[in-house]
DNA sequence: CCTCCATAGTGAGGATTGTCACATTTTGCT
DNA sequence: AGCAAAATGTGACAATCCTCACTATGGAGG
């Protein structure tokens, strides 16, 4: 839909070059991990294939999805120019791709180096920056429903496909997966879900697909107000 | 507590001192407003005195306190380097206050030029970004009690003094105002407060303060996996 | 000192969401 | 195609949290 541009359609072709040789491309299967919670930050992961998820779990067990990245992102910033510097969250592949490592020591130098290219890094930052708060304040302040509402809403700007019938959403979802989104329970989920297939807002179709029928029922019912493109994104 | 160092201790004395020089020093009084929501970014705002408070809100009222920034902080960073820039939250003082403005302009001509300064800045909005991303996971993942302790918690790290009965919140709130941090509603804040009085766990001062007695209590009961100091803020 | 007003405190009842249990359907694999 | 595993769908009930209504308390100001 209102798709926004990845982070390698955002920093200059230049600096782009200048990542790529810095890194040593690695081809991961489905389900592999790319590094844990707390694992030291060594490498960021600019990604050629596949899709990746980034999440956060409790101890108990509870798991968040904070993010589920594509081809062109880059996962595993958890900081720049920091010692000893952990990840505090973790990735793992949903499927089979290759990613590109880079060493982050190479980043920040090259980042020292070449000021003129912070400028991108630093515009990228804000962006995802302004994102989260804005997912933050949807995520609390409309009860679950509103959660489910604006993160299907999100999830059309991020993986949406214009169809004839509605939106596709490009992305394999079972009802847990989107519970992690959000943290729901499954049922609820599903029980949600079935509501709004009842309602012909949306469409289930098979291996978890999405088709959003009617979203402007979606946005009038959380009263969105229509934030900028780039941020209403997952 | 485990206080982290504010943006000023986190920048160069060099780069502090240029930006002093692009600032305009402004006089604000308890309640003004420094920016809304959809408001063009145009300027920065380092806080000299006076708190400052960070907040989204939705279109039917409910509102969200993202943050509660003091002197020292850096506030209204939207993005960086982007243009038509608009604001994503609205920002007011909560006491009087003295604030210096830095157009962004400034602010971004002196990163181009001085590209070393990017370091500081890029390292600082990192540990924003992850900031944010560990309270979304506290506030979302163990209920709204949970929500709560963790927002005691994070408080402690951030406003909280050493004091021979526990540790001291030094920040005045209402329990409508710590509703707002978490997405609750004022009666349900007042109920969990009352609750953990009567365990002893807390004391409510006067003027709306609290004093934490039994920190390891919380951390315990919402599995606090003590995240690193700098994370573990408001 | 008294009044007013904002805040705190509390009960009752309803709405929402979670939990558990189980039947059904879909999916992946050989 | 057939089987096992995973995911979905659903009901009953419990727990949580919100809403509304009201009283109590504590400062600020006349």
């Amino acid at each position: 839909m209102t798709r926004s541009l990845t982070f390698v359609q955002q920093i200059s072709p230049d600096f782009l070059e200048k990542l790529y040789t810095l890194a040593t491309e690695r081809h991961f299967s489905a389900g592999a991990v790319l590094y844990m919670d707390g694992d030291p930050a060594e490498c960021l992961y600019l990604i050629s294939s596949g899709q990746v998820k980034l999440t956060k779990t409790t101890v108990d067990g509870k798991e968040l999805t904070l993010q589920v990245f594509g081809a062109g992102e880059l996962v595993g910033l958890a900081g720049l120019f920091e010692v000893e510097l952990v990840h505090t969250a973790s990735a793992a592949m949903l499927e089979n791709g290759v990613v590109r490592a880079i060493p982050r020591s190479g980043l920040e130098q090259l980042l020292m180096k070449n000021g003129e290219f912070c400028v991108d890094f630093m515009r990228w930052m804000g962006i995802m920056n302004r994102r989260m708060q804005s997912k933050f304040r949807d995520l609390l302040l409309n009860g679950k429903v509103g959660a489910l509402y604006s993160t299907l809403i999100r999830m059309c700007n991020t993986y949406g496909e214009e169809r004839p019938e509605g939106i596709y959403i490009n992305l394999s979802l079972t009802n847990r997966d989107l519970a992690h989104f959000i943290g729901l329970t499954r049922e609820s989920v599903n029980r949600m879900l079935s509501d709004l297939k009842k309602q012909q807002v949306i469409d289930l179709l098979p291996q978890g697909h999405i088709l959003i029928k009617n979203l402007p029922y979606l946005k009038e019912t959380i009263c969105c107000d229509d934030c900028p493109p780039e941020i209403c994104q997952m």
